[in-house]
DNA sequence: ACGACTTTGTTCTCGCGTTCACAAGCACGT
DNA sequence: ACGTGCTTGTGAACGCGAGAACAAAGTCGT
């Protein structure tokens, strides 16, 4: 899984935010979407049981995860769904509008730039920026390319603070390193290397490549147990 | 060495394989890379100090996962890189050919189609589904898109068991349904939804709009906290 | 051949996350 | 107004993983 660097440990006891943990922020996503989902059908209400179905989650789970946000069930009944949606995207920034900076063009940015699922929860590409001098004007996904040289001077006036890093390996580390010094603290690294970073910058790592080993690795344990049982 | 650590919930002391913790696992195709790499420079032994450095891990760490693995390094000396490399790779099933087969060939799954990095690790893309008719036909990186009806035969003949679903939500359930009845029993899943699959078969999810909204939700928190205390 | 040094492999402890189980609390029917 | 029946929210136990620290073991120099 992806790995997010933490730098200080907590220091308010106060604050209810600072008390969430890693795992439940990562799963909220999830659960925004299942009520998002839930919401478009007209649901107005929903149990933990239910959202727990959708979500692909433990109710137990996810009770807790939403007692950490606050006490926004009534009990006997179960989660008012906006309520909760708002209530989540809050938590999670999606109220906010997100400026975001694709470095790299290449298969996986012109996927990414075209990926409509962003738009939709806040996320908006300031630009795209590659290093190749012939991609500079291209237009992709409704969205000019800009030379890497660029970078600082998109960064500073777009006000953006995520990256995403869609260079080939080798890159990846100067990028970030760009990125970072221009102001960014929030990188989403889909190079297949790990990346260095000052403490306060965060960096998420997206491997297409080692899902698919870990895929592999138990796939090649269910065939090696294979004509003696089944694998239940 | 060879201490004969028979547990009496092992079945046979050759399958360490069992004993492998999830979160080492994930690790290894880190690992693999890294030793690649170190080995393309010409090195040919390596301390748990640098490889940990390379692959952006803690020393100790490294050094216990590669002890699930076996005693592959020689104390005082460090890991020889091939041999280590060669070790992680069969561990992970990378010296196997794994047909794979996409379904979906949108954005994203033009982009998989197109990555390099898969067909370096053993996986093979055995054929491209969708299910528009109009991309019947059409060459995506060097492959042919076939109809969503030739998924079963498609799976049968080239034996396929990983199938990476790149569809719309809409779609991401049935597909999943129709593979795994063809055979599939690993299923990567970069669709937005939880996906039902019975016992036996595993998922792996990768949703890029959650990775952003973890970003956001860590931003928020390091901008509302600005002013008052620096992170880190 | 032997001692010192280096690095591995392992043990131990600690903290986080998951899960169970239940008490607290709210709505609804009577 | 009050009991009944849900469902939430939480306390406690458990298992897993991370990290530090150390002992085992092999190499290299003399």
């Amino acid at each position: 899984m992806t790995r997010a660097v933490r730098s200080s440990r907590d220091p308010h006891p106060g604050a209810r935010s600072r008390g969430v943990p890693e795992a439940t922020i990562a799963r909220l996503p999830l659960y925004h979407r299942a009520l998002v989902v839930l919401d478009d059908r007209g649901a107005t209400t929903v149990s933990s049981e239910e959202l727990a179905a959708a979500a692909g989650v433990n109710s137990a789970k996810l009770r807790k995860d939403l007692s950490y946000l606050g006490s926004y069930g009534t009990r006997g009944v179960g989660y008012a769904v906006n309520y909760l949606v708002y209530q989540i995207a809050r938590e999670l920034g999606l109220t906010h509008d997100w400026p975001v900076v694709i470095v790299g063009v290449g298969n996986l940015g012109h996927a990414l730039a075209n990926y409509q699922g962003f738009a939709s929860r806040g996320f908006r590409i300031a630009a795209l920026v590659d290093a190749a001098p012939e991609r500079t004007g291209e237009s992709v996904g409704g969205l000019s390319v800009y030379p890497v040289a660029d970078l600082e001077r998109i960064v500073a006036e777009a006000g953006v603070c995520i990256g995403v890093v869609a260079t080939p390996a080798g890159a990846a580390q100067e990028v970030c390193d760009r990125l970072v010094a221009a102001g960014v603290s929030s990188v989403l690294n889909f190079a297949p290397v790990p990346l260095r970073v000052p403490p306060g910058v965060d960096v998420r790592r997206v491997d297409l490549a080692s899902e698919l080993q870990i895929l592999a690795f138990h796939q090649q344990r269910k065939q090696q147990g294979s004509g003696r049982e089944a694998v239940g």
